[in-house]
DNA sequence: AAAAATAGTTAGGTAGCCTAACAGTGTGAT
DNA sequence: ATCACACTGTTAGGCTACCTAACTATTTTT
């Protein structure tokens, strides 16, 4: 490999993010709502009501990606489409989406935080500090 | 939300993961090898050949999940399949596949080495200790 | 009013993952 | 020795998340 350290780094980082997203999915069977629409859902909770186009930006994906998402979204009652004008749309949350966002989140994330609870609160600290700087630099 | 320092670590984690996969995963194209087979050629470089059960435990999927990877290898010549007793069979990395890795990897990863460049030292250290968390936490 | 930019959808395709079902091979108990 | 059981890998079929290209329909600009 001859990797500097920079290199290293951003190896490590990227088996690791593989790994997470692979041990957290299995929970996504269960939970009824995959990780794509938890964190779509996620945004509209948290940022609000976007247009579809924004909401694509954020979650850096093509519109036509997220256009299926949304659909998805909506044929489950969990957001809805609202036009904006007459070619654009906003798009929100329903109820019943914000309660299963926490639902779904929870249990997503539950396999993690266990693996996260035996840690000291210096390494939860050192972790989300390194969650920061990896979505710095991932954006 | 309502989150505990946990829970609030955990969620972090998960959509910088997230991100971070996405933002490298636009290199693929460019690389001609996809993320999942550059994982696998990876281990197979690094912990040497394995059984084709051994390497889906590896890398965490089930086996017709690697079955199907190391046929895509095998079809560009980049690992091969060899029978140890009659029902079980070794993979190994060819030459190639060997070249490819080192290429490969290093396109995937440019852009993140590269948004990492600029971190100093010692937030590399942080990243790369978090890291390692993170493969403890997910296996 | 025509041209250009913008917003979203549809169509078609790829990769990664899964479970279920199956075939063949080894192994251990009787 | 054999026969049932466990193990290894493959095939078949299906789902989700992405993508690009092409299209429709609306603003906006000139």
């Amino acid at each position: 490999m001859a990797a500097s350290n920079v290199e290293k780094t951003a190896d490590l980082l990227h088996s690791a993010a593989i790994r997470l997203l692979r041990y957290v999915r299995k929970e996504d069977a269960a939970s009824g709502i995959t990780g794509a629409q938890l964190s779509v859902l996620s945004v509209l909770v948290f940022a609000g009501p976007q247009t579809l186009g924004a909401l694509a930006q954020a979650e850096q994906v093509r519109p036509p990606t997220m256009s299926q998402l949304v659909g998805e979204l909506e044929r489950r009652g969990l957001a809805q489409r609202r036009p904006l004008d007459r070619r654009s749309i906003q798009v929100s949350v329903t109820e019943r989406g914000r309660r299963l966002l926490e639902a779904g989140r929870r249990r997503r994330l539950a396999r993690l935080t266990a693996s996260l609870s035996h840690l000291p609160a210096g390494k939860l600290a050192l972790l989300q500090e390194a969650a920061e700087l990896m979505l710095k630099a991932a954006s």
